[in-house]
DNA sequence: AATCGTACCAACCGCTGCTAG
DNA sequence: ACTAGCAGCGGTTGGTACGAT
């Protein structure tokens, strides 16, 4: 039996209200099942994704604002890419979001830091010279962090370098009280499962998907962003 | 005005982990 | 215990907007 061709590729209008309709209609699951049911030809992969990254209510649209952006780098540090993870410590943000923001910053930053290089490689002073990142045939190469397999990767970045950081060129920002908050829940995520992976999930109750008792008690605070003043507060 | 390079974003792909049967 | 299906995650790609030349 031919199957249906799917369709690929930019959503348009009408199907984002269609998806929108039978998600509020079914729920944020069974997602091959509201494919099927919206006559979208569209995956229910491709259905989620739209969802989660576009069309949730919870969702923050715009920039970074710097604080967002200290935070995900912090946390990038500390957690390498896991940008779920990362996203749920900003809510209205998703993993892809944060994702791309990381992609682009990074490669901005290597190539600063690759003209900052190139500039002191040949002045006899340069602590450079001596740096094992030298060595590296990579253009990119000066920024990516060192694996465990000794090996450099540019996508992969932080996590295990967070020692490395200490003390060196990483600007460390004062976000104690934050920090302490995400320690504590670590602690807390590693002991329980989460229902949703997705940030959003718990950040939306304005929304159709409050969260319950229950749940509320395994996300018992999150921060938010005030773009009044850019600050942040615990939810 | 045309072309090129870069930044940004949306979406796809492949893989993994979880869960229900 | 095993397996199939599903959901989610991380990596990658393609398109578009925009600024520089």
């Amino acid at each position: 039996m031919a199957q249906e061709e799917m369709r690929k590729g930019p959503w348009t209008e009408q199907e984002d209200l269609q998806l929108a309709f039978y998600v509020n209609l079914f729920g944020d699951r069974r997602w091959d099942f509201l494919a099927k049911v919206s006559g979208l030809r569209r995956t229910g992969k491709s259905c989620r994704l739209r969802w989660v990254n576009y069309l949730h209510p919870g969702l923050k649209r715009g920039k970074m604002t710097p604080q967002e952006e200290r935070l995900i780098l912090e946390l990038h540090s500390k957690w390498g890419n896991r940008w779920s993870k990362i996203a749920m410590k900003l809510p209205g943000r998703t993993d892809n979001e944060i994702k791309n923001y990381w992609r682009t910053h990074m490669r901005k930053k290597a190539q600063d830091e690759r003209k900052k290089n190139k500039a002191s490689i040949f002045s006899p002073s340069s602590s450079f010279s001596n740096s094992s990142s030298f060595s590296s045939n990579s253009p990119d190469a000066d920024f990516m962090p060192i694996t465990e397999n000794n090996e450099r990767n540019f996508y992969d970045t932080g996590g295990i370098l967070e020692k490395k950081n200490e003390g060196d060129k990483m600007k460390v920002y004062s976000m104690d009280e934050i920090w302490k908050d995400i320690e504590e829940s670590d602690q807390t995520m590693n002991n329980i499962k989460p229902i949703m992976s997705s940030p959003i999930w718990n950040y939306c109750p304005n929304t159709l998907w409050m969260i319950d008792e229950e749940e509320s008690k395994m996300f018992p605070q999150f921060y938010c962003l005030d773009n009044q003043d850019n600050t942040f507060f615990v939810g």
